[in-house]
DNA sequence: TATTTTTTAGACCGATCGTCTTGCAAAATG
DNA sequence: CATTTTGCAAGACGATCGGTCTAAAAAATA
C-alpha cells in the first residue's frame, strides 16, 4: 500500500532500468562464459580477474558491479557449470533412442570430444575446484558436493534403466556404482589433462564397463565392448 | 692435477665447508618438509613462499640459496614425494608376509589413516600438481607422468603376484588394471578431500576389488571383502 | 690473524592480486 | 526539459606475490 505497483507486481521505480543480465550478450554472461573457460583450464586460485575480464571484453571496473567478489563469482560459475553439465548428462542418459548402456558410452564420447576440442587443457570445473577445496571458502564445499550428488543420482537412474533392460546383472547396486563412476571419472579427467591424451578416459571407462558386466558370465552374456580386464 | 686432494678424492678447498644438506635438520630438508606439507594441502599456485619459509623456520633469503626458483623447488618436492611414496608402496606391495591382494588393502589402510591423521586436508602431491598442469612449467609434466608410470609398474607387479597366487583370475591384464587403479585412485583422494571423509577411498577400492574378482564366479571363488557391486 | 667460502638475514623491488571509490552516461519520471 | 535514480566504467589502492640484492656472521684454511 502507498507504493505504485505494476500489473506484474513489480514496483515501477524511477531511474535507469537494469538490463536483463541473463541475455547471452550481456556483460554478466560474457564474464561467466569467460570465467568458465579460464577456470576449467587453470582452476580458481591461478585464475586472475584481469585475465577473465580481458577475455570477456568487459572493463575490470564492471566486474564488481555484477559480482560481489571473486568468491561470489566462483559460486556463480559452479551454478552455471552445473546447469550446462546437467543438460549434457540428460541429453545422454535420457536418450530413449539408445539402450541405457550405450548412453553411458555416448557420454564418454561427448567428454572425449570436448577435451580433444580444447587440446586436453580444459577439465571439469567441479573437479578442479574440489582439488582446491582447502584454499576455497567453505560454502564451496557443500555446493560442490551437491553437484556430485546430483550427477550420481542421474547416473544411477541410467544404470537402473540398464538393469531393467537386462543389460547388466540384476543384483548390482546402481547407486554405489554411480558413486564409483564419478569418483574415478574425475581422476580420469585429471590424468587426461596431465597426459594431454584421451587414453585415461577410455582406460577408466573400459574398466568401469567391465565392472558392470560382473556376474554376466553366470547369466551367459558377453561383455559388448570391454577389453580384457 | 696441481690441486691438493683428500684421501677420499675430494679436493680440500679453503673457506667454510658446505653443510650436508641431506641431513634431517638442515635448512634444505626443513624447506622440503614444510613444502610437502603446504603443497599437499594447497597445491602449487596457492602456496606462497613466505608461508613455506615461515613453516620451515628458515629465513626467506635462505630459500634462494638452496633453490633457484619456486619452480625448481617444486621439482625437488616431486622427487622427495616420489621417494617417500615409493618407500610406502614397497613396504606394502612387497610384504611377503601377506598375500598379494591383502597388500593392496594394506595400502588402502595406510592411505586412509594418513588422510585421517591430517583431517582429510592433505591429498596426493602428484595429483594436486597434475590438476594444476596448465599453470605449471612444462618440465613438470614429464616428471609427474614418470611418477605415475613408476607407481603403476609397482602395482602391476603386486597384481601379477596375486595372479600367480591364484587370488585373481588368470586372464586379467595386470598392467591395464594397475593403470586403472591409479587413474581412479587420484579421483578418490580428490573426493575424500572434498567430503573430508574416507568413504570415497573405500568406495573406489571396493569397486576396484570387485573388478579384480571378475570371472571368479566361474572358478567358484567368492570375493573376500567386496560389497555387492 | 688474515683469507676464503658458505650460510644467514631481511629489506627491498616491480608485478599482479582482489577490491573499492568515484564520476559520468543512460533512461526512466514529473 | 529538468530531475532523479540507476547502470556502468575507469583507475587508484593497499596487500601480497615471487624474486633480488647487499651485507655480515660462521667456519674452515693458510
Amino acid at each position: 500500500m502507498g507504493e505504485e505497483t505494476h500489473s506484474t507486481g513489480t514496483p515501477r521505480r524511477r531511474g535507469r532500468p537494469r538490463k536483463d543480465q541473463s541475455l547471452p550478450g550481456s556483460p554478466r554472461m560474457l564474464l561467466i562464459r569467460a570465467g568458465l573457460a579460464v577456470l576449467t583450464e587453470k582452476g580458481f586460485s591461478a585464475a586472475g580477474l584481469d585475465e577473465i575480464v580481458a577475455a570477456a571484453g568487459v572493463p575490470k571496473g564492471s566486474f564488481y558491479h555484477y559480482f560481489d567478489s571473486k568468491d561470489a563469482f566462483g559460486l556463480a560459475l559452479i551454478d552455471a557449470y552445473a546447469d550446462y553439465f546437467v543438460r549434457k548428462l540428460d541429453r545422454c542418459f535420457e536418450n530413449e533412442a539408445r539402450p541405457p548402456l550405450m548412453r553411458l558410452r555416448d557420454f564418454l564420447d561427448d567428454a572425449r570430444a570436448g577435451m580433444a576440442r580444447h587440446g586436453y587443457r580444459r577439465g571439469c570445473l567441479i573437479g578442479n575446484l574440489g582439488q582446491e577445496m582447502n584454499v576455497l571458502p567453505e560454502p564451496f564445499r557443500e555446493r560442490l558436493a551437491a553437484v556430485f550428488r546430483d550427477w550420481e543420482a542421474r547416473t544411477a537412474r541410467c544404470l537402473r534403466a540398464a538393469r531393467a533392460a537386462g543389460e547388466i546383472a540384476a543384483d548390482l547396486d546402481c547407486d554405489r556404482i554411480a558413486k564409483f563412476f564419478w569418483i574415478g571419472w574425475e581422476g580420469a579427467v585429471l590424468r587426461a589433462k596431465l597426459e594431454r591424451s584421451p587414453a585415461p578416459l577410455d582406460a577408466f571407462f573400459e574398466g568401469f564397463l567391465a565392472l558392470l558386466h560382473m556376474g554376466s558370465t553366470v547369466s551367459g552374456r558377453q561383455p559388448a565392448c570391454s577389453g580384457q580386464f
